[in-house]
DNA sequence: CACTGAAGCTAACATGCATCAATAGACTGA
DNA sequence: TCAGTCTATTGATGCATGTTAGCTTCAGTG
């Protein structure tokens, strides 16, 4: 199998955290590779699937319909997992749609389920990024909880960043992503009036140009410091050296 | 190893989904008990700890703090692994405070290890533990997004009622916690004078009194669809069937 | 080129919530 | 018993955000 930059943004949360030889492994899980359009819907609620997939390139929001609105729960950039959960779960209690143009590698269960048995440190190595799902999930409700709308979508852009640095894919200058207001607003819980201005304050305050989606600043640690982020909860703090502590 | 009322609550969010024998296995994981009062920080962000726990009785919240303020990220009930990430992640990146005295169970993470080594079953079982807490974090953030603070409120109590509910402890007419208007507050993310006034509405519109953390009601039906309640989150619906599915 | 639809933007008014101030009740310890 | 503290409650005021409406910009596309 043969990715745009084998290795090196596969399984990109686990950066650092396996050898060489445990990523190829994880990319042989991958049993073919496909396209989808933006606004797609790759997995639905409630289905069964045999397959979990791993995002190889674009962007991908966790959505959860109600009330005839759509609100936005998570975000995937390439190298995660978004799936996982289907796995052992067997269905999803929400839906997860491209925004932008993806690439997608399909993992059918079987391979997982032969990976699990065989290969012991593959399996800490899911369960960890599970783990981060959840770390991440926690940093959203406590974002939720504490800041206003302004804040919000800043601090979703840092997040953004650190994790496309983690796979070697940050810009200085900017972030570019396919996010509407409308996108914006679905993860922040506010109108997309009010998403409006609180890109509008952004650039009124001079930390940040956001024009389609795509983040402009001159100053990250500004931007960092108004969003009050503290990227602790990543863990991309090094190798969690699974060989001496577990089994 | 006694516990109060053995295999029936431990491994709660578990239950139907492990056989008996399976829980007795988990049970054995426990080296030992202990007391902790309200208030008390049973793990602390950031220790690096070689033991995990396991709730038994009481409740305990999950909380980050961050600008002199207190934000409540999760609840647990008895039979929930409360830092089982500790035992992946090595470090957490958020508190855990008992609310009201609580019992735990302590296991060490050396049996754990041993565990996972030796009973597959029960490394799904502890993985499909914490995918859980990804989808209840989920929900949270979908509550925050879409819900006011009375609603918040509503939607954690049927949450909460639920979940007693999975382990026999649930009540038709009320639910009793320790939780102060401040914790309410600080779940939901408002001030804890808006809390009380929140408080004030779902007695006011004649849905539930709350007092001093205790919810009484004569129809939780109208509670759950005030609050959009929709438990499909915790899949509860029956066994997962690991064995014919996994391995 | 004009048309079209989606996205971005703005204004005006209504509601949710924060904040400050003040009070009352409940528990705790001297 | 009393004082002190934590919790619950209420009112007034201002900011944050929702809602409705209408407008502009821009990227297709005929």
């Amino acid at each position: 199998m043969e990715f745009p930059n084998t290795g090196d943004f596969l399984a990109g949360r686990l950066r650092d955290k396996l050898g060489h030889d445990d990523q190829a492994y994880i990319e042989s899980l991958i049993s073919e590779t496909c396209e989808a359009e933006s606004g797609e819907v790759l997995v639905s609620r409630g289905t069964i699937a045999d397959t979990s997939t791993i995002l190889i390139s674009g962007y991908v929001f966790r959505t959860i319909e109600s009330g005839n609105r759509r609100f936005i729960v998570g975000i995937h950039v390439p190298g995660d997992f978004i799936d996982l959960h289907a796995f052992a779960l067997k269905r999803l209690d929400h839906n997860i749609v491209a925004s932008g143009p993806v690439t997608l590698g399909i993992a059918p269960h079987q391979r997982l389920r032969t990976a699990l048995e065989e290969k012991p440190r593959i399996a800490r190595a899911l369960w960890f990024a599970t783990l981060l799902d959840a770390a991440i999930h926690r940093k959203w409700i406590q974002m939720l909880e504490q800041l206003d709308a302004p804040r919000r979508i800043a601090h979703i852009y840092c997040e953004l960043h650190r994790r496309l640095e983690l796979i070697g894919q940050a810009n200085n200058r900017s972030l570019r992503t396919p996010f509407t207001q409308i996108d914006l607003a679905d993860m922040c819980g506010v109108s997309a009036i009010h998403a409006n201005r609180a890109v509008g304050k952004l650039r009124e305050l001079e930390l940040a140009e956001i024009r389609r989606g795509d983040l402009y600043t001159s100053n990250w640690d500004a931007v960092r410091e108004y969003a009050q982020f503290d990227g602790a909860y990543l863990y991309s703090d090094g190798p969690l050296r699974f060989d001496q502590d577990w089994l």
